[in-house]
DNA sequence: CCAAAAGTGTTGCCTTTACACCCATGT
DNA sequence: ACATGGGTGTAAAGGCAACACTTTTGG
């Protein structure tokens, strides 16, 4: 009988039993920006019945780590970065998602600023890791392509209400190249006075005093994040990101 | 070795081991309006070291279904309801979370209108089911405080975009029952009038042409929501809940 | 007629949107 | 000098918050 007849975690000591355990996966949506490109990084599957999809990166849960510290694992091996944005976006448990047997899979994401990835990219080449435009991807192997609607749509929302887009973005940005970040993400146009206005009025761009260089034309003033000023307001209740 | 060195979901076959499967349930944290009080479903817990703690109500995931759906399973014994709301809260996997060993689980929330449970609860009493009100649980079992705080953030979260908070009041109530519900869950006060306004913009209260009944003052007019109008909204794009 | 809660409008302010012209640099 | 993208202000409209008195019922 299941266990529906006791209805009490204090129940469980009697189900604690090989039958029912499972395999967990940890799957990450790795976005990264560049060129005013939304992309995914993704390696070549090549398991039946998938073979020549593209699918998310992904490892099993090891004994003593939570689900977080495997996705950072699996960060650091395919990234080399440290200490990236990483939210959870769900969990997918339908029985038979995976032809190997029963794997339940929580799916994190995570942001990238793809010019910083490119100077610790270690061996993108044996891992057979590709950055492939998100509006190019149609059909994933397994069940990642739900995986990535629904971390895409997280993404879209978070990024609304957190400075999370800054992690995408080279350290030193202009206003364009923010104002052309949103529009990409959220897929939406903005007006770029309107625009300024709003992202000055936070008071959270910290005026770099230099310029673009090497453009061939009127050269943007450069801008970072203030991440200090934007933990203290959040901390003492001043804060309204919202873009 | 660990799966590091593969970094690749191609590469799991080897990996589907007793050694890296764990026990997987499912929490869920259900909320109930009541008397201008909102509470939650809960259980004894009488395993060490919590025991006379109250708990969640949860099980273990079984070989042949969804977490979703094992969710639904608890939410029917312990409620005998059907089609109550339910939404993915988070993923609890610390290593030491649980005393009788590695449990992985998955935590959800439910909504449910007191009153229509209280005529379809079946053995209260011998589950050792309580509703508390929410203010007065802080020593929950296991993790399940956590759990609690994370359901009930993003409770607030949600019943600010959706209409979800028709899911815990009567059919028919009362525009201030209304603001009543909303006051309590958001832990904030609203201008009766601009609430009203605001509501009843949204066009999809039904005035029901009735009014409340033996009570000693002016009787209120009794409104119910219109889900059909609501999801046509959705589907044609219109809608704008925001309470 | 009194108590108790239901119901109703207006105003000022702030936020959001729409919109067009000049500026700095490289070639 | 010209081509290219960078930078700036203002006005109108709409949404939001603040506020007090009248109405209906039961006792």
């Amino acid at each position: 009988m299941t266990s529906s007849k006791t209805g009490n975690i204090n129940t469980w000591l009697s189900h604690l039993q090989e039958e029912t355990k499972f395999s967990i996966s940890v799957d990450c949506v790795i976005f990264g920006y560049d060129s005013s490109k939304l992309k995914v990084l993704l390696i070549d599957c090549n398991m039946p019945p998938y073979e020549g999809r593209k699918s998310l990166i992904g490892e099993l849960l090891e004994a003593k780590e939570t689900t977080t510290q495997a996705a950072r694992r699996i960060l650091k091996n395919c990234t080399s970065l440290k200490d990236l944005y990483l939210e959870e976006v769900s969990v997918y448990s339908n029985p038979d998602r995976h032809p190997l047997g029963r794997v339940v899979t929580l799916a994190y994401y995570s942001l990238i600023s793809i010019a910083d990835y490119e100077k610790h990219i270690v061996d993108a080449a044996n891992k057979r890791l590709e950055w492939i435009d998100l509006e190019d991807i149609n059909k994933l192997a397994f069940d990642h392509q739900e995986i990535l609607t629904d971390a895409y749509n997280r993404l879209q929302r978070t990024v609304r209400e957190k400075p999370i887009g800054f992690s995408m973005l080279p350290k030193k940005f202009t206003l364009i190249q923010l104002q052309n970040f949103y529009e990409t993400v959220l897929n939406i146009e903005v007006d770029r006075r309107n625009f300024r206005r709003k992202l000055m009025a936070l008071g959270l761009l910290i005026d770099l005093q230099e310029v673009q260089d090497n453009v061939s034309h009127r050269p943007a003033k450069l801008y970072s994040f203030d991440f200090e000023k934007y933990k203290q307001k959040q901390n003492i209740g001043t804060l309204n990101f919202e873009i």
